[in-house]
DNA sequence: CCTACCGATCGGTAGG
DNA sequence: CCTACCGATCGGTAGG
């Protein structure tokens, strides 16, 4: 008799699950081709079903990217929080901050991370998603004022600051190659790496010059060693 | 008598500059919406004339694309044949062709730089484009391998360093707005300062906090003189 | 350089 | 979740 009460949660389970696989299809799509250069027939032959399906699951093509973008936001405030509880200097914070940021977005379901085309939202939606960006830009930094005031940060501009380090991250989407030579984590470590030196007070003038050195079991010690030691022509990659 | 021969030339003079608008408008309103988001009848709008008129320049939509992105590596070779002929350090003349890269980029014509979407172009386009791009990226890699030769910059990895680098110049057409407290010049000086510092071998320890300070016409000195200065609370901006 | 039109494709809906 | 369809808009062309 406790049958209908148990398939009311279930099928709502079911019915949120595919509706965040459809927003995760939906953003790698708008992420490759656009978001006009996508259709949602496109988006569904991807998910096996036809078009009007998709409308169970959001009211419209417009409402998808935002929720697009909504979900990215959630990932990225996530991030913050925990680069926050991590404590430490300022630097430490925000080099956590900007590594898990890129570990995430190179990771397997990293396209889903929306960044452009922010104008194809109606207004409301629009001013939604940038208030929760500048929210999450703010908290970045406010790493680099910490920084500034704790001393591992090298007086600076910390709006320009976070412009310039958003910029190099987000850009790595475009270049990035999965099956290409250094791995998701061995470039989050080695361009976090550049971005810390351009802002740290006391600059390290040892810099990882090959990312596929990089094991993510390997402690900082013996990877520094790595990098001045005499090694192999292809070095070590793509660990597993 | 002559009349006839000159009035040739003219003519051919008046098509390429109109086709010249043409691609310039068409790249501001790409960048803008995006490839598919901007329909040929609203950049014949803005030109004053009707959608028809404009396949009197050029043969599609698609080709369009591929002439506003090879006119802008035009501008990119030639910025970087401008910052090798320079001379200098590696560092030097990296700094160099960035600083004007990002000039150009926030100039008045500057968002005519189109940098996504390649994938809108066919095959043959799209691979003609990449291999010019490559060729800019590639020269900005000379410069810091240069540099790692030379002394006078770390060493690190030339690849990941100019992604970091373009990741960063590119991304400020995403936050930069012409009639905010900035202008393009300092927004150039103050960002590639941040980049040069992740890069040089004798990272500076004074940083320009507010990038409103800089002047075109003031000198090294002066400037670094006011870093340090007690200044007014809005400090100087937007010098003419 | 314009008016008028084409075939194709889009987002979205009706009805089941 | 599908088939079948809608009005609107797109890139591109004919003809002048």
């Amino acid at each position: 008799m406790a049958t209908w009460k148990n398939a009311v949660p279930e099928a709502s389970a079911q019915f949120d699950r595919k509706r965040e696989v459809l927003i995760r299809e939906a953003a790698a799509s708008f992420n490759r081709r656009g978001y006009y250069g996508t259709s949602l027939t496109e988006i569904a032959k991807k998910l096996g079903v036809t078009k009007a399906a998709l409308y169970t699951y959001v009211p419209s093509k417009e409402e998808l990217l935002y929720y697009c973008h909504d979900s990215a936001m959630d990932t990225a405030v996530e991030i913050v929080e925990a680069a926050q509880q991590g404590g430490g200097t300022g630097l430490q914070k925000l080099t956590r901050a900007l590594r898990s940021y890129l570990e995430m977005m190179l990771g397997e379901d990293g396209s889903y991370v929306v960044l452009l085309e922010e104008h194809a939202m109606k207004p409301a939606h629009m001013k939604a998603i940038i208030k929760r960006r500048d929210q999450f830009e703010a908290a970045l930094r406010s790493f680099v004022t910490d920084g500034i005031a704790d001393g591992s940060i090298v007086p600076c501009n910390p709006k320009l600051a976070i412009f310039m380090v958003t910029g190099a991250l987000n850009w790595s989407r475009k270049w990035y190659r999965p099956d290409g030579n250094w791995s998701g984590p061995q470039i989050a470590y080695a361009l976090t790496q550049m971005l810390e030196r351009s802002l740290s007070s006391s600059p390290s003038d040892q810099m990882l010059d090959d990312p596929g050195l990089f094991d993510p079991d390997m402690d900082e010690e013996t990877l520094m060693a790595a990098v001045v030691e005499p090694r192999t022509a292809e070095g070590r990659r793509r660990p597993a």
